[in-house]
DNA sequence: GTCACTGTACCGAATGTTCGGTATATTAAT
DNA sequence: ATTAATATACCGAACATTCGGTACAGTGAC
């Protein structure tokens, strides 16, 4: 292969940040061009079908990230439960920008999303969730307690990222987000016992 | 005034739904004539300053029916507050019917939105909030335990919207405002009491 | 007739996209 | 090593379309 001016991996970051920030129709081909640094030709020249495949490559990209950064260590790593969820809540926190940045599972499934985005970003949410149910039911939680409380927590992510930006409250989302880390393993049935801190 | 072939109101609500499900940028003049029935020119006659005239008198428009569907009946009526919140659980599922529907204060706040609209949706969010603590605290919620829960409640609110979008579960959105439902107003320091069904 | 309103026709600017062409690197043959 | 040929990466300029917005001539109720 050639030499590429700009690396795939910067190239997708770039877009990723203008897609999360903007959404699809607020990315427009001027500032995707302005921010990567290639001209409109070029983007085309390494997206031959526009802007559907550039978002494509974005959502590819940070499910890479998700898989690798928050999935895996949840559910391959031999830690303690407790220890694992924490360090994923550091990683969510880094992720967001401690609630400063958006996530694409909502700016990109508002409007009129297409179908195959709309699955890849579905599919990310899903693997999210079964990798948290996973996690609590090895915490010991019942199967259906994990569940709802996975569910509950990447609700809480989603709306304290919404309440955050409209309120320009810069401690909502990591308030959340350490509230989450106190509470999500705690087990019901059995003696409180105690969490890490 | 002359005859107006569309009212204010039906205007303002046909408005509403194009922004609510498309947002600022995928609300295009031509849908918004071909929904509300008026050619381009008509909307400009009824919104001169264009579609920013448009976004904002939808924002009031809701506004006002938060305000007189969700908040004045939490802190003017003389009911109880748990018969309260489950009225306003009933309003707010209607309004977002079921958790179909997206909710403004996200969709419009993405982006680059106006000052002006930022500031209406933020006080919005905000009256709301007060108006769950002072239910919060009549129902003898500690002042600083209600503050918490009126915050996590909005985030659930707007996080299952977010996730019901997302899943096409229709029944995440129901099955949360059910769970706030009947955990609002537990009181935690006292102790637990019968909660309306 | 007046006046609030609506429709037709139009505008410049910006949108996403395509195309012709150049520069550079890679490969193959000699 | 020198060529010639090919593939890749990029760009400038134009493309058709749609955007938000305007000018102006009806239209109908009073």
């Amino acid at each position: 292969m050639a030499l590429q001016t700009i690396e795939d991996h910067s190239l997708a970051e770039s877009l990723f940040e203008v897609f999360r920030s903007r959404g699809y129709e607020g990315a427009t081909l001027s500032i995707l061009s302005e921010v990567t640094g290639l001209k409109k030709s070029s983007l085309y020249h390494r997206f031959p079908a526009g802007k559907d495949d550039m978002v494509k490559a974005v959502v590819l990209h940070v499910s890479s990230q998700l898989h690798t950064q928050i999935i895996e260590p949840l559910i391959n790593s031999k830690e303690q439960p407790e220890k694992k969820f924490s360090k994923m809540i550091a990683t969510v926190n880094m992720f967001y920008s401690d609630g400063r940045k958006n996530c694409l599972l909502n700016i990109l499934n508002l409007g009129e999303p297409k179908a195959e985005i709309k699955e890849l970003l579905n599919k990310d949410y899903t693997d999210w969730l079964v990798a948290l149910c996973t996690l609590g039911e090895e915490a010991g939680l019942d199967k259906k307690v994990a569940k709802e409380r996975a569910e509950r927590f990447l609700i809480i992510v989603q709306g304290a990222l919404v309440i955050q930006r409209l309120t320009n409250n810069k401690s909502t989302f990591k308030k959340n987000m350490k509230y989450e880390e106190k509470s999500f393993l705690n087990n019901p049935h059995i003696k409180k016992r105690a969490i890490a801190n």
